[in-house]
RNA sequence: GCCCCCAUGGUCUAGUGGUUAGGACGCCUCCCUUUCACGGAGGAGAUCGCCGGUUCGAGCCCGGCUGGGGGUACCA
C-alpha cells in the first residue's frame, strides 16, 4: 500500500487537511496493506503546487512545520508537483498525439453558450484547433465510474461532462492532469483525500484510461464543517494546526481528536494514542457524513492525553510553552486542574510570580465575616508546623474548620485568596505546600495587612 | 440550473432486520478541597429528516421527497 498526502500551498495546514494526512499516515501505518500483514506501506508527501500565483514557500514551511509537530512523518518527499513539468508535458504530447486530447480556445463564456443550446445537462465538447488551452476528450456516453472505499460506487454520466482543460494555452498543465500522471508515476495505490475531490475523480480516471493505465483505489473523506454548519475557515476560530498548537493543544489529542470526526475505534472508548488508532483504522468504516468541528471535545480530550503524559515530560512541554523553568513541583499539582498547555500559567503563575490582583476576590472573601480572624488563626498554625507537607496542611486547616464548625470553604477560601490572589489555585494544601512556610506566611501577612 | 455525495439527541460517534437505540462532549442536580479541573452518583435531551414500499418485524433493504454539503475555473 502507498499512500500519499497531496496539500496545495495556498494558506495553512487546516483541520480538514491534517485528518486527511492523518488518516493517510494510518493507512501507511496500519496493518492494512492488502494482503502485506503487518507490513508498513509507504507515506509520500506532494505539494500540488501547480499553480504558481497562490504558492508559496512560506506556506510550504508552515504546513511541513504542521505535519512534524502532528508527528505525520513521510517516508518520501516533499516532491514538487511543479518539478515533474517535464513528464507532464511528455504525457501531454502523447494524448494529444493520440487524439485523447485537444487545442481548444473555447473559454467560460463559449461553454456557457453551448449549454445554452445542448442543454445544462449535457457537457461541452469542443473542436480542435491548431492552438490554444488542451481539453481532455470525454466519451459521449457511457459512464465513469469507480468503487470509492468509504462510500461504494460511485458513477457519473460521461454526456454530462465538459471535456476538461488539462493545460493552458501556455502549455503548462492543471491539477487533473497533474496528479493522475503524478499519481500514477510515484506508483500510488490508494488516494485517500477530501470529499471535494469526488468530481474531480472522473476526470482523472479518463486520463489514467487516455494513458492506457491502471488508476489507484480511491477514498473520499467527509467534510469538515464549523460549528455554523458551513465549510470551517479562519473565521471559525482555531481553523489551523498552528493555532491549535499556539493554544495549547497537544498534538497526541488534535491527532485522537481529528480521527473521531469521521470514524469510531470502539464503540464505547474515544481515548487513543497513534498507534492504537494505526492498528484499527479502517477506510470502510470511515462515515460518510460531514463532521462539526467541536473545540470543546478537543478541550476534553487534551486534558485527558495532558494527563496521560509522565509529569516530567508535561513539564518539558509547559516549560516550552511558556519559556520559564523550575515549574515540575507546580505542574506535579496542576495537571489534574488543566486542560491545555494555556490553561496551566493562569492557574499556577502566581507561584513564580506572586499573587495575582483581584480586588473583587480579595473584597468578597477576606471581607467575608469573621475572615481575617480565621486567617490569623491559620497563619499561627502554619507558622508553628514542623514538618511543611501537604498532609500536614491539610490536618491544620481541618483542625479549624472542625473547631470553628465552620464549612470548609470559609476556611480554604480566604487562604487561597491571600496566597494567590484570586479564587483560582490548584489544590489549596499541595499549593501551600509547594510555597513553603516562609513565604505562605509572608503572604498571609501581606494580605491581613492590605 | 446541471452533476455528485450525505442524513442516528445540540455536537462527534456505535448500531448493518427483532436493542428499554449504546458511548463521548456539552447541559442540569448531588458528592469530593464553595474556584477550576479530575473522579463518582443521578438526570434532561432522539417520534433514528419526511412519505411510501419490501418484510411477521426496518435506524438498518428499495423508491420518492425535503434538507444539507461538494463540484461546476486556462484554481487546487
Amino acid at each position: 500500500m502507498r499512500v500519499r498526502f497531496a496539500p496545495s500551498p495556498t494558506g495553512a495546514l487546516h483541520i480538514g487537511g491534517a485528518r486527511t494526512a492523518l488518516y493517510n499516515w494510518l493507512l501507511a501505518n496500519g496493518p492494512a496493506g492488502e494482503g502485506a500483514a503487518g507490513r508498513r506501506g509507504s507515506f509520500v508527501l506532494r505539494i500540488e503546487d501547480t499553480d504558481r500565483e497562490r504558492s508559496t514557500e512560506a506556506n510550504v514551511e508552515q504546513i511541513l512545520d504542521a505535519l512534524s509537530w502532528l508527528g505525520l512523518d513521510w517516508d518520501e518527499g516533499p516532491l514538487s508537483q511543479i518539478a515533474n513539468t517535464p513528464r507532464h508535458r511528455m504525457a501531454l504530447a502523447q494524448l494529444l498525439a493520440e487524439g485523447h486530447a485537444y487545442h481548444s480556445s473555447a473559454d467560460a463564456e463559449v461553454v456557457r453558450a453551448y449549454k445554452e443550446r445542448h442543454g445544462a445537462d449535457r457537457g461541452f465538447r469542443g473542436t480542435p484547433e491548431a492552438s490554444g488551452a488542451v481539453r481532455l476528450r470525454v466519451p459521449d456516453d457511457g459512464v465513469t465510474s469507480f468503487t470509492d472505499l468509504v462510500r461504494g460506487e460511485v458513477s457519473f454520466p460521461n454526456a454530462s461532462m465538459d471535456d476538461p482543460i488539462i493545460a493552458r494555452a501556455d502549455g503548462s498543465v492543471l491539477y487533473n492532469f497533474a496528479v493522475a500522471v503524478d499519481d500514477l508515476d510515484e506508483g500510488i495505490t490508494h488516494v485517500v483525500r477530501g470529499e471535494d475531490h469526488i468530481s474531480n475523480t472522473p476526470k482523472q480516471l479518463l486520463v489514467f484510461n487516455a494513458l492506457g493505465a491502471e488508476p489507484p483505489r480511491y477514498a473520499h473523506l467527509p467534510m469538515l464543517l464549523g460549528a455554523d454548519g458551513k465549510k470551517l475557515s479562519k473565521r471559525h476560530g482555531a481553523a489551523s494546526v498552528q493555532e491549535l498548537r499556539d493554544r495549547g493543544y497537544l498534538p497526541e489529542a488534535v491527532n485522537n481528536y481529528i480521527a473521531l470526526l469521521g470514524t469510531g475505534f470502539a464503540p464505547d472508548e474515544e481515548f487513543f494514542t497513534m498507534a492504537e488508532m494505526a492498528e484499527r483504522f479502517r477506510l470502510d468504516r470511515v462515515s460518510r457524513s460531514p463532521a462539526v468541528f467541536d473545540e470543546q471535545k478537543l478541550r476534553h480530550l487534551n486534558g485527558m492525553h495532558l494527563r496521560a503524559l509522565p509529569v516530567d515530560e508535561l513539564t518539558r512541554r509547559l516549560e516550552q510553552f511558556t519559556g520559564r523553568s523550575g515549574l515540575r513541583a507546580a505542574v506535579e499539582i496542576s495537571r489534574e486542574k488543566i486542560q491545555t498547555l494555556a490553561d496551566f500559567w493562569p492557574l499556577a503563575g502566581f507561584l513564580f510570580d506572586g499573587p495575582r490582583t483581584d480586588p473583587d476576590a480579595l473584597a468578597k472573601v477576606l471581607g467575608a465575616a469573621g475572615a481575617r480572624d480565621v486567617l490569623t488563626e491559620v497563619r499561627q498554625r502554619l507558622a508553628a508546623l514542623e514538618v511543611f507537607d501537604a498532609h500536614a496542611v491539610e490536618q491544620q486547616l481541618r483542625a479549624v474548620v472542625a473547631e470553628r464548625g465552620l464549612k470548609p470553604g470559609q476556611v480554604f477560601q480566604p487562604l487561597r485568596v491571600a496566597i494567590a490572589g484570586t479564587t483560582v489555585s490548584p489544590g489549596i494544601f499541595e499549593t501551600v505546600a509547594v510555597l513553603g512556610r516562609d513565604r505562605t506566611v509572608a503572604l498571609i501577612d501581606r494580605a491581613l495587612a492590605g
